[in-house]
DNA sequence: TTTAGCACTCTTTTAAGTCGAGTGCTAACC
DNA sequence: GGTTAGCACTCGACTTAAAAGAGTGCTAAA
């Protein structure tokens, strides 16, 4: 975290990745000592920089050409960033606006701010959606449909509820789908897949008496409810715009990339990686996986009661405009974080009004 | 649909588009005489080619190139192909196999199925998800999570469910959430948006008594549920792949493709306006979207009781081997129409075995 | 410590020239 | 008439050479 440079080298270090963030084209001496730092010679910024190239933070793509940051000196200018990225309070106003309407589910509301995020930045925006927990189902519910086809309704421990379709080969009545409401409550609700032991099974089915069957086939649809894990979903907006910035026009660049973010695991662990709850920005190779080697990753987690329930993140080269985007996906995050905590807020009526 | 074209022309042409589909190149006179039709010379061939050139068949990329097939020229191929693209039984087989397992919900299958398509191809898959219709709500269920949480489970005609987080300020009993599922469905169920009037939710409210605050909690879930469409979804598979084809290393094209599968009207579109159940080919510019006019997209429609409950297609560029891509997606197509069919024949026992 | 000057390096651009694949056409052939 | 051989011609792809330009590193002076 500590940086020994001095003073004059930071802004340099500073003037070249923002100039090169602007440009695309690797910067020169002449171009900084012009535009960004009218009290220097170029010959002394080209000396500075033959330093600061030394240390690690410029790059030389070849002899005779300008600089360009390298992975370090992105990682020293955001974190110098690290202050000052914030949005405007009015801009933070507009974007929370621009959510409101979609406030239903967090989903939605994760899914329309990721969007919001990559339109506003013109990158790649992606909503993360962390697996939600069906192991344990804490209650059912059946509900009568016509004489072959119910719904079965499982709700997680957690909050969650997952609706199967029941379709019979059999004629029920309402009070059947009552009964097997009732018998999985009594016998399966509460247990994890692992508890449901053959004589739980064998009590439950005398319990339905001669409609064993129906419970079979609910049983079936809720074994494969309880399997499968619902989430741990990232949703991608906007990748086409990844073909605007001239470093994928390589197509092998873009292709790993692109693969990375359809895989998805890999930024799932990049993800889940991350400590803190602050905007964290995950530059080229300090990234997990490596096709996204090339490419800069901005994610700030969500959440709700102290627990996360979501991310929103910004992909894009690392050539990237990190102000904008650090700024962008942090205000849009604490947007949703707010939004998603004041439901409970707005409907619990005034109280300590924090805005 | 009837081709004037003599035998000769016919095999030129089919040979044309075979070996510019495996090469990549446009194809001349010499190759086709030597390695596809052995009994005439190249000039003969040339004959040929120009005449199906002015017949729209061909294309000549510059003069002394060879020729290319223009979207003429693979939509006759393709529809010369219609009878003879079927996969063979085994495999047929295989794929249903590898289809098996997730065989629960409809979603899955579908997406699964478009996954191998993809996969077998090496085309970009898309699954297409029709809307459902939420508009009318025919039935409620109200689960009791604790006393600030409920559920609220609403069923549609057409038997989708969907649920809803119902986070409360206040407290309530497992009875309120019993007395709500019944008011909602005394009064509400059964009605369009259109049709809940004042004087319908005053009497709702006064059935409901002092949990009025309950109903219209409720009440804004069920409207922004039976607001939303849910579906009309795409799932996209294998974008990478794309890249893999030479004629979308030009950013341009493929930025523009890459934009219209993000979009997903235009593929929604061109698939809805689709008439009949089979296999259908959309080749460049018959597609609705511009800048889908250089891909091809192919797909098939399934099923359920007659009814279009989905479809599976896949993407890719003019210069597809369409063979091999129609037997597949129709093939899958058909497995999965099968697969969501046979639920109930199997449940239904034994019974007229088509198979 | 900073700066001006200058030779040097290396990419990019432009131009010219060559190569080769494939055509279209004409004339001979069956 | 349909088919084939031969040949001149076209036009992109590739190669090579040269010129232009941008930016550096170094030296020496301020």
């Amino acid at each position: 975290m500590e940086y020994d440079i001095s003073k004059r080298k930071a802004q340099i270090l500073r003037a070249v990745v923002e100039a090169y963030v602007k440009g695309g084209e690797p910067v020169g001496s002449k171009y900084i000592a012009q535009n960004m730092m009218p009290n220097c010679s170029p010959a002394t910024i080209r000396n500075e920089m033959a330093e600061l190239e030394v240390l690690g933070y410029l790059e030389q793509p070849h002899t005779s050409a300008g600089r360009v940051p390298s992975e370090l000196g992105y990682r020293f200018y955001v974190d110098c960033l690290a202050g000052e990225y914030k949005k405007t309070k009015a801009e933070t106003e507009v974007m929370a606006e621009r959510l409101r309407g979609k406030q239903h589910e967090l989903d939605k509301i994760l899914a329309e701010a990721s969007r919001l995020a990559g339109s506003m930045t013109n990158y790649t925006a992606i909503a993360v959606k962390p697996r939600t927990d069906m192991s344990k189902i804490i209650r059912f519910e059946v509900m009568y449909f016509d004489s072959r086809n119910l719904v079965l309704v499982m709700l997680s421990g957690s909050g969650n509820a997952k609706t199967r379709n029941l379709r019979l080969s059999f004629d029920v009545l309402p009070t059947d789908a009552a009964h097997l409401a009732s018998t999985l409550n009594m016998y399966i609700a509460g247990h994890t897949l692992d508890e449901i032991t053959l004589p739980l099974m064998m009590q439950a089915e005398a319990e339905m008496g001669s409609e064993a069957r129906l419970l079979s086939a609910a049983m079936k649809e809720i074994y494969s409810g309880m399997e499968e894990q619902s989430g741990g979903e990232i949703k991608v907006d906007g990748v086409d715009r990844l073909l605007s910035y001239p470093e994928f026009s390589d197509v092998g660049k873009l292709r790993g990339l692109l693969g990375a973010i359809e895989s998805k695991d890999g930024i799932l662990d990049t993800i889940s990686n991350i400590d803190g709850d602050e905007l964290s920005v995950v530059i080229g190779r300090e990234n997990m996986s490596d096709s996204m080697s090339d490419s800069t990753l901005v994610v700030k987690k969500i959440k709700k009661d102290g627990k996360v329930v979501g991310a929103i993140g910004i992909i894009g080269p690392c050539r990237m405009d990190y102000a904008n985007v650090m700024a962008t996906v942090d205000a849009l995050a604490e947007s949703v974080g707010k939004m998603i905590n004041s439901e409970l807020r707005m409907l619990e009526g005034p109280k300590k009004g924090k805005e």
